[in-house]
RNA sequence: GGAGCAGUGGUGUAGAGGCCUAACAUGCCAGCCUGUCACGCUGGAGAUCGCGGGUUCGAAUCCCGUCUGCUCCGCCA
């Protein structure tokens, strides 16, 4: 028996027409002197009837047959009589009437139906990964995938670009995530590691003279794991020669509205809003803003700096801030909703959150006894304060006001429903601080990476104040989730080594650990710079799922292993004497393994 | 490293000191059924309540520890 044609395709214009469907049953419906089978294959579902009258064989073949039994059907395509037609189903119209049956395999009874929305517990689906990979909506966003890695092929090979594959072997370096470590058989003692992203091998590939490079790459970052992130991630990383941003992001923004397009069938706006890094993080707390809604940060650091409450005082005086959310309409929230939105904040290391209720008998607050009367109006002013309004105030460390506030917004944007989710609102961040001291460390660290170029007006800062040198670098941000990001690239030694230097490397340690760059750099670089979008993430946000692990085949739990596979193991001794490696395990550890 | 939530027949849940010889739904098995499409009807099988320890006359239930999964903080250039 050969297959003629997918089970989801058939439609009235083929009654009349003999077909074979090859497929996993979906459904049995046993009348007795009748049987209904859904057959369903990566194309959709459609009914087939076993009756003794038009297949004798077929139809007792068919009593034995069982949920995801493997099938080959030969019948007639017919219309549904009157009345029996099925709306709900494409092929509804329509029935095959079986001839043969060809039982291909039979299957055990699956630990879930396969079907979408199944509520099954995430591990059972971990473990059986290629039974929740049958279902419809785990094959459409697989499908996704494929079509928009096709068109990001596409659309770079229209562009000039050409993919080049870069070593998965490659060295460990300082700086960045932790990296997963492979140890070398032929050099006892020393390790590969596998790319964090394939950075520096694509700018020596702009030295090279490539111009335009790309490549839909695996990255691998030994970090703790989120619904967002996984050890292994895939990227697509692009370089391109003699541009300036406004080059990359325009050209960016065509391929990203031509995916939406050819993947999704979706029209997205041909160019993004740019939004300063400074600008995100006064008025969203965040610099991947979600813009589908408002609710914005209000900054009254300057009108309550001199009010009796301490912690405000103490905090505008220490050099901090203080700012305000104003959740309309939300005055009535009981003691409880504002507990646990305080709880909220508090993971973000807020140490309380102020608040007032604009009620109908006027504003109610424990921190109202602090201010004057002249104080506290301003201060409802600022905060554009209505009656039913509910204000919330954080005290702290910009950093940390920033992160309980853009969280809290977050929250309230969720519990208001003020969400739309069929919203796409992109968005550019631009202006990225090149540095941030780290405290811990006691040295400066690079934001994005040591390779991004400072803007050419902050050069002076770079000696006289680090912290306020902005960089050449942008990320791509869509509902609050970063797609991507990239920069333009030093391309100078000089500059490259002064980078290096002020992230606290001795001239030898830069020399030993990227001695080939800055030589590279010597060799006529041209001016350069790329970026790399989270492909997984981009699916994910495509498809409306809330982690990636649901758009990779086989993705990884929290704890970084692979339940269907049982990865990671352990290995033989004898594989590990080859690689001249030790245990060294603690003591609770030890005896398991 | 830390916080929170969860773990009970195959699956999803209920049960919160004795009423549990563990309930319900669904699935599974058997029988009946020629127009169903979450088919229907009748009957049946199926769980040492994640694991280990403790408290108690008595533990699915309380306590301690531990494992696994999920969400988050830290971490993620």
């Amino acid at each position: 028996m050969k297959r003629s044609h997918p089970c989801g395709e058939l439609r009235k214009e083929n009654t009349g027409s003999q077909v074979t469907l090859m497929g996993w049953v979906q459904r049995r419906r046993d009348h007795g002197g009748l049987i209904f089978v859904d057959l369903r294959d990566r194309s959709g579902l459609v009914q087939v009837v076993f009756s003794p009258e038009v297949g004798q064989e077929a139809f007792k073949k068919a009593e034995s047959v069982r949920n995801e039994y493997v099938l080959a059907v030969t019948g007639d395509v017919k219309a549904r009589p009157e009345g029996t037609i099925n709306a709900n189903l494409p092929t509804g119209e329509v029935e095959v009437y079986a001839r043969q049956l060809l039982i291909l395999n039979s299957a055990k009874t699956p630990p879930f139906y396969i079907e979408d929305d199944v509520d099954v517990d995430e591990m059972v689906r971990l473990k059986y990964r290629y039974l929740d990979l049958r279902r419809p909506e785990m094959q459409r966003n697989l499908i996704v995938r494929h079509k928009t890695a096709k068109a990001m092929r596409d659309f770079l090979d229209r562009n000039g670009f050409l993919e080049i594959e870069t070593p998965m072997l490659i060295n460990s370096t300082p700086e960045g995530a932790r990296d997963f470590l492979v140890p070398s058989r032929v050099h006892p003692g020393e390790f590969f590691a596998l790319p964090q992203s394939p950075q520096i091998y694509k700018q020596i590939l702009m030295v090279s003279g490539m111009e335009r490079y790309f490549q839909i790459v695996r990255c691998f970052r030994d970090e703790d794991l989120r619904a967002d992130r996984q050890p292994e991630f895939t990227q697509l990383d692009i370089e391109m020669s003699f541009v300036e941003m406004d080059d990359i992001l325009s050209l960016m923004e065509k391929m990203v509205s031509f995916i939406f397009k050819e993947a999704l069938g979706k029209e997205i706006p041909a160019s993004f809003r740019r939004i300063p890094y400074s600008e995100a993080m006064g008025r969203y707390g965040s610099d991947k803003p979600d813009l589908r809604f408002g609710l914005e940060l209000t900054d009254v650091t300057d009108v309550v700096k001199d009010v009796e409450f301490k912690v405000f005082a103490a905090v505008a005086k220490g050099g901090g801030q203080i700012k305000g959310i104003n959740a309309k309409g939300c005055a009535h929230f009981s003691r409880k909703e504002i507990d646990e939105l305080t709880k909220l904040t508090a993971i973000y290391g807020a140490k309380g959150l102020a608040y007032i209720q604009m009620t109908p008998e006027g504003p109610k607050s424990p921190i109202s006894k602090f201010f004057t009367e002249e104080q506290f109006a301003a201060l409802l002013q600022t905060m554009q304060a209505e009656t039913g309004d509910l204000l919330m105030f954080v005290a702290d460390k910009p950093s940390v006001v920033a992160a309980a506030l853009g969280n809290l917004r977050l929250e309230l944007g969720r519990r208001l429903n003020l969400i739309d989710p069929e919203k796409l609102e992109f968005a550019w961040v631009v202006d990225f601080p090149l540095l941030e001291y780290d405290a811990e460390e006691k040295r400066y660290v690079a934001i994005h990476h040591p390779f991004t170029s400072p803007k050419d007006e902050d050069l002076p800062l770079l000696d006289s104040d680090p912290s306020k040198v902005r960089a050449k670098a942008y990320d791509l941000v869509l509902n609050g989730v970063e797609l991507g990001g990239g920069s333009l690239r030093i391309y100078h030694r000089d500059i490259q080594e002064k980078m290096f230097s002020l992230l606290g490397f001795s001239q030898e340690e830069a020399n030993q650990k990227f001695g080939y760059l800055l030589e590279a750099f010597e060799y006529g670089t041209p001016p350069h710079g790329g970026i790399a979008f989270g492909l997984d993430r981009m699916i994910m946000l495509m498809m409306g799922r809330d982690t990636i692990r649901d758009v990779i085949a086989f993705p990884k739990t929290q704890s970084a292993s692979d339940l269907m596979v049982g990865a990671p193991n352990t290995v033989s001794p004898k594989q590990l004497k080859e690689l001249h490696i030790k245990l060294d395990l603690p003591a609770k550890l030890a005896g398991k393994k």
